[in-house]
DNA sequence: GATGAATGAGTATTCATTCAT
DNA sequence: TATGAATGAATACTCATTCAT
């Protein structure tokens, strides 16, 4: 399958390392046959190569493929809900949170394609015990922004029944985000500022808002 | 593996079926149990039980199993647009016709949870060439949705800057719909339609008016 | 593996034909498809299709596929069988015998390359019983030759232990023709008549005898 | 199929050997195999199974089933031309190396049977890419005698027309010892140097000679 | 700590062959 | 007579996983 007889190879299988820096290369490892194969097609065996490391090392320090899978993704996971919590700071208000938090998105996707392909595409559907995983960074990244919306809402006297709706609203931002950072692959040039400007507009403004010319801009653009 | 014993069958194995009708339950099978293990974890030899066929005749009718896989898709993806179609009627004014489109695109999802499952979770990330198919439908899906509201934009004079992100806008709706599909799979309880016109408010007012109390409904509602 | 979607047919696979006719049309599309790629790589389907026949018929005509090729070599053999024998006419004298033998040999290779392909190539190696078949008519080959070349040596006056190598120097000389007869394969442009010419040179005369000048003619060359 | 219940096993299984003792006890085991049923019918399983090795050890050491048989033939092939080459000594007068050649060829036939079968029988018409292999060698040992021919024909002054077929002469000598090597089988008891003898005097004197008493011997019999 | 050697268990795929019509 | 529909049985090949060193 793998025709590439240059294999590339990861670090030049120097020894005796610190358990811990060999765990990185191997998660590096993993992550890029990952999101290169997708899980079913990557093998241990390209992993092990590409990390410059034997398969009884991986199985010793990560376990079994399934597990070090689900490190990867844990560990991706992690790098970006940090990336958007260092963006939503709790001193702002909400809708400057939830801006901060998409730049914070975009920028971390335009960062790591590799790391977003692993968690979107490969986590989704991998099959079976994974998708937690995934699911719950989801669900954090959800309650977060239902807790951003919910807050703005009380604190603006919305409805009881529009407030009912945050979750769902929450969730399809949520998707909406997944679904534009992967129409992003396909146009590259956008900057990413811009596409997390077209989130926030889509959440906050809303269609209609924006015919009338109503659109939302952050009050104190940065950098 | 698969430990439930009592392999439940398809058909009564009836002989002797005229070829379309094979095709029809060898399908069926392979949606449902792609839908159910997604499609590295499916066994052909599954299906074949699921289906009350042979192996061989589903080489033999519908190829391997990537084709048997990018059949089921098409299969499904064509029932998916077909129903939106049906919704999305030309001479409706084109917010009549997005709500519509969203209308029969979460009933379908109701009534074809199925399907859904292999379209949007298994399609998207089953590795190599099935995304093809399923990004087809989604760009046919984006651009449609484009067209809705890149009519609408110009007939209300839109500013030319806006009109530039209607695409990313579509993008961003399917996201949402996809997303909000997912969502309700863990919330199985709320009807189609009010998500139907959560995401309509999501795409058309946005959430600043939400909170002011602006609510699209469908003008004339039914049945 | 056979890709060719213009699948030649055989004859426009007319209805009720009288089943003398039907075997010959299932031996010869048989003799084409196993010529062309050998027993194992020939498959039922292929041979049905070139016929113009479905499967069902070959067996209840022909048995089963082992059966199918076995009559093939059967048919094959004897026609070159019988091709030699028109040529080795028992009043000739012995070398004229087995010149004419030689020269019809050649003629009938030159005439049905598949037949000689399938008769050399794939019987001999096809595995299990039909070697048999083929051996059986190399031996029949063989004992002609030795029938001849001990006639020749007896009413000669040859030593007894000469005599005793016969049989193998008809072995050889078997050997030498389908050697010459492979070899022509790649140089197609030698008439047929002058392979036969060395042939006969060959068994008759020696290399020695030839780098003397010493060459075999026929007395009476024809047309 | 193969119905030998107390299959045969090879060396006793003994665990850790290095590559090289692994790779050589496969092939050893592969030739065994296929010199019995042929190509096709031998099943990798049961290659495995004869050679002490599970089957995933052959994949990776030799590669899939067209490859070891490539190999095979090759190991094969170039063990049958070294024994050869070692009497072709070129110091010899020409006649003396032919007589040498043939000599150690049927010594090595003579000493490796399958090594001959594997060869002959089942590299000739196994199918597609292996008669490559086959008829380069066949291709090499007909150029190495026509190179012996033609230095005794331009040596001894043979007239220009004989020396053009000696090409040609030499494919039918080769065929002929392949065709007396196959006799053997047949008529083991026969010594190997008696065959040698045979095709010697085929190839030097021909039958007009032998019947003259004129027989060709080695002047300097050797053991 | 680190690895080359080794395998169990599974899966897609094919093909000769035969019913039922 | 003639065939489309159907399958049992086999086989090549792969991959995650683990010893023995």
């Amino acid at each position: 399958m793998s025709v590439d007889g240059d294999r590339r190879r990861g670090p030049e299988r120097s020894r005796r390392l610190p358990r811990e820096v060999r765990e990185r290369q191997i998660l590096d490892a993993a992550v890029r046959v990952f999101s290169e194969h997708g899980y079913h097609y990557a093998s241990m065996d390209e992993i092990s190569d590409v990390a410059g490391v034997s398969k009884p090392m991986i199985y010793a320090y990560l376990g079994a493929k399934e597990d070090l899978f689900t490190e990867c993704i844990r560990r991706e996971a992690i790098g970006l809900m940090e990336a958007i919590s260092k963006g939503v700071r709790s001193e702002l208000t909400p809708d400057m949170q939830l801006w901060h938090g998409l730049d914070a998105f975009f920028g971390y996707v335009d960062d790591h394609r590799e790391s977003w392909l692993v968690l979107h595409r490969q986590a989704t559907s991998a099959g079976g015990p994974f998708s937690r995983q995934l699911l719950e960074m989801r669900a954090r990244a959800i309650t977060l922004i239902d807790a951003l919306l919910t807050k703005t809402a009380s604190s603006e006297g919305m409805d009881s029944q529009a407030r009912k709706g945050t979750e769902a609203h929450a969730a399809a931002l949520v998707g909406a985000c997944e679904s534009l950072a992967d129409w992003w692959l396909d146009h590259p040039d956008i900057p990413a500022r811009v596409l997390a400007t077209r989130a926030m507009n889509l959440v906050w403004m809303g269609f209609g808002d924006l015919m009338e010319g109503n659109v939302w801009t952050p009050t104190h653009p940065e950098s």
